[in-house]
DNA sequence: AACAAAATTTAGACAAAACTAAATTTATTG
DNA sequence: CAATAAATTTAGTTTTGTCTAAATTTTGTT
């Protein structure tokens, strides 16, 4: 099987996760992403489609191919596979995760992933909620939707976040919000789309910029 | 703290396994060891030289600063803690780990290394045998001799090995030889240096380039 | 000590992945 | 529907780490 370089590994994880995000792949995005320039961006999308990995038009959205579609789904596999491991083995709290994880996802063996999914128990979802591709690239999508906009009064368990950034997740640790959570809506406010949450007993508010993050269910998906 | 490239650790990496053996690490050595070609070798160790870790005058043994030193004994910590992890969690076998440690040693995280050194019960040394240094760098040596050189009819326990190539490993598989195997020297054969050894109660002959590669003791390191 | 052999360094080139600045293409909008 | 603005590509550099071929230094041998 083709080998990657780290850089294209990256490229193919990004243009693969706007695409999970349903946000068009353009090169602006990507360069964001990575942080690095425009220029930069063009020059490896012309290597990534020269190896059959992308479809890509000079200014149109990027699309994986279904080759690049399933490299980019084993390496989303290890990443998220390593990131369950670092909580459940080593104690790693969520927010403390993705930059090791961001480096384990590019180690390359094969017996080493399906053994530690094997040891973990093969697990379903990541410690974010999201899930984790199966060895040949199928998924199981997350059953819930964002936090903002479901009901007042009902009782809600929260399956996943939608954002791994150290703030947001410790922010989440701060007001005692974690995956398996229990959450009721007391009340909305409309002026600025915020609510008013019930965690544990305890009333809080959350703006509208959290609570759409934060993907709940009737019941938990574990 | 100083930021090593990959190919910098894998050379103080290198530098610093010839230092162990006692081999001096010459430029040809060097290059052998990483099928690079003398002339890189030549570029990178004026490079390690300007960054402090090595010393180094054309020709003559390159030797490892203390502060190279320091920087090549971290990686081995990595690698021999990476190992022990694949053989005691992940059910590896001996001589499937080099590899793969190979790869993981270069991820960065404090973290990650202090909570794997706790989770795998502080080890002393890794499935090789090999000494794990501690986060400072000491290390603890190897209490042992090579079995070609061991009496006659004292019984014996395996505590190293000193070759981690897969063909060796595989062959001390085959003949059920593991660390921690006892075995009593039966015969030495002065023609070619071979000896007989009971491993297990079977008799079984050993070459002299193979005994002189499994380190032994009158009793247990672990 | 002189010379051949071996080891090492130097010079020059190359590929990968990034960058800046300039040119070009596409999109927006008055 | 021009004409700006925005996005993207192209051209030309840079850095890192490698290579080959040639020059140099050291070592070993008569
Ligand atoms: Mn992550
Ligand atoms: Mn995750
Ligand atoms: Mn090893
Ligand atoms: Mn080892």
């Amino acid at each position: 099987m083709l080998k990657l370089s780290l850089s294209e590994e990256n490229y193919l994880k990004t243009i693969y996760a706007l695409e999970e995000k349903g946000e068009p792949a353009h090169n602006q995005t990507i360069a964001q992403t990575l942080r690095n320039t425009p220029a930069s961006v063009s020059d490896m999308l012309k290597k990534l489609t020269k190896k059959g990995l992308i479809h890509y038009e000079p200014y149109k959205p990027i699309r994986l191919t279904s080759k690049g579609r399933q490299l980019a789904l084993s390496i989303v596999r290890k990443h998220r596979l390593w990131e369950t491991f670092l909580v459940k083995c080593l104690g790693f709290t969520w927010e403390e995760i993705h930059p090791v994880a961001e480096q384990l996802e590019h180690i390359e063996s094969e017996l080493l992933i399906s053994r530690l999914d094997e040891y973990l128990g093969y697990p379903k979802y990541d410690p974010h909620g999201d899930p984790i591709p199966s060895p040949d690239g199928k998924l199981q999508p997350i059953e819930g939707f964002p936090l903002s906009h479901a009901p007042i009064g009902v009782e809600l368990v929260v399956v996943a976040v939608k954002n791994d950034e150290k703030d947001f997740l410790s922010y989440l640790n701060k007001i005692n919000l974690s995956i398996g959570s229990s959450i009721v809506i007391i009340d909305k406010i409309p002026f600025d789309l915020s609510i008013e949450v019930d965690i544990n007993n305890r009333i809080i508010n959350l703006s509208h910029l959290v609570a759409s993050q934060i993907i709940v269910n009737h019941e938990s998906n574990h």
